[in-house]
DNA sequence: GAGTGGTCTAGACCACAGA
DNA sequence: CTGTGGTCTAGACCACTCT
């Protein structure tokens, strides 16, 4: 274990070099970090300057610590993707649902040029392409495209394995965690093909939620354009 | 100093006194704390303890910290308004701009069922009803209603003194730090009226951005409804 | 009992601000 | 120069998990 020399404090030195493991794989979501005082052994600091890199990393949602086990790196749980990353609530006041969804095409096509900026790809990279209905309820209420690397996902647009909650796919299958997603808001009015498939007006006011989705190296990994039946649901976000 | 006995670690207990102390205005924002060293002497702990209480108040964006000065009580600039509480942004990616306004009504009235709910209001207490146009860019974009309670913003609607960031005058003036908001975004058509003010044609697709602010202490103090123009804005929102 | 994280101490030295 | 926060150490003891 060594660490860049003289650069800022040791303990964000040793917090870089965790962030850097797990960037680059070595350490993988679930798996167990070395205990405080090994790893304060083997930079050869003592076990409060550990502490406080690990503190940090904690704060990140990037680790979970448990008690006389040990620390590991953080897993995406459905509560997580569903809590954390979906901000999609009833005008009620209802907590999110987990949802269930009808596929309506997965397939894999050229980039065009919008994806190209979004994911940061090549001209001629392949995409896949997955286009399904989401509902919530029992009703359909989010039509959503989701635009992905094939290059990172081989195999996921002929497998035809979609669940609900991508981002648990993702980790275990394709070993690409998300850590950080953008999302830009506005309103549209629905189109016929729209309106179709959310069962609602052609005109009708919607919730438009474009979302660029990052892994923890900051590597563009999803681009995602869901359209919401505004009558029922709500984007909700709380800032303290 | 006194602190409850034995109810869990004590930073947390000496976390729990400052906030309290913040919480009744005996510290107000500006305010410089005392010392580490003071407090840990005040409480008879040593310093490392203080300061990890203290750590967890910078996280919140309780108090900042000045090395070779001191902890000071957090306040509520103008940039920490814009780029924190304000999530309308620029389709092109334009950083938030300070905004003007033109005022359209600003007056004192009875609170309805609905301000009662949000406020925590008894029945037949007043309101402030704050009622402008904000622009951007020097056009209008925004459509926005404001209510806050008459009882902690005694003279607002007479003063006449209604500016573009009021939550530094909710803290200057009226000693009200706004601490924590909850936003719902939903998708709506133009009303007539809404047409007018924002320039745009009836039936055009809104933003609708329902904002509910509440302080330290959790007294919700501010009801927004925000009406805003889809074209040129969208409304973003980074999760971490 | 051994090993982990969680809390707390007492003290050292550094970096910075201000009189 | 003094006082502040910022970093780091070495060690103590506790709470918890697992064998």
């Amino acid at each position: 274990m060594n660490v860049t020399p003289g650069r800022g404090p040791l303990y964000r030195q040793i917090r870089e070099w965790i962030v850097a493991r797990i960037v680059h794989g070595d350490w993988r979501p679930g798996d167990i970090l070395p205990s405080e005082i090994n790893l304060a052994a083997g930079f050869g600091v003592s076990q409060g300057t550990v502490r406080k890199a690990v503190d940090a990393l904690v704060a990140e949602n990037l680790v979970i610590r448990h008690q006389g086990k040990g620390t590991y790196v953080a897993v995406h749980t459905p509560h997580r993707e569903l809590f954390h990353f979906f901000h999609v609530l009833g005008r009620d006041g209802a907590k999110p649902q987990p949802t269930t969804s009808q596929l309506i095409s997965c397939r894999q096509r050229r980039a065009e040029k919008e994806d190209l900026g979004c994911l940061h790809l090549r001209p001629n990279a392949r995409v896949v392409d997955i286009f399904r209905v989401r509902n919530l309820r029992d009703r359909p209420v989010i039509l959503e495209r989701v635009i992905v690397p094939s290059k990172l996902f081989q195999g996921l647009a002929e497998s035809g394995d979609v669940p609900n909650e991508l981002y648990q796919l993702f980790e275990k299958t394709y070993g690409v965690t998300i850590h950080k997603v953008v999302e830009e808001i506005s309103a549209e009015l629905a189109t016929v093909e729209t309106a179709r498939y959310l069962d609602i007006k052609p005109g009708a006011p919607i919730l438009a939620i474009e979302r660029r989705a990052e892994t923890l190296g900051g590597m563009p990994v999803e681009f995602r354009r869901s359209l919401c039946d505004s009558r029922d649901y709500i984007y909700s976000n709380e800032i303290v």
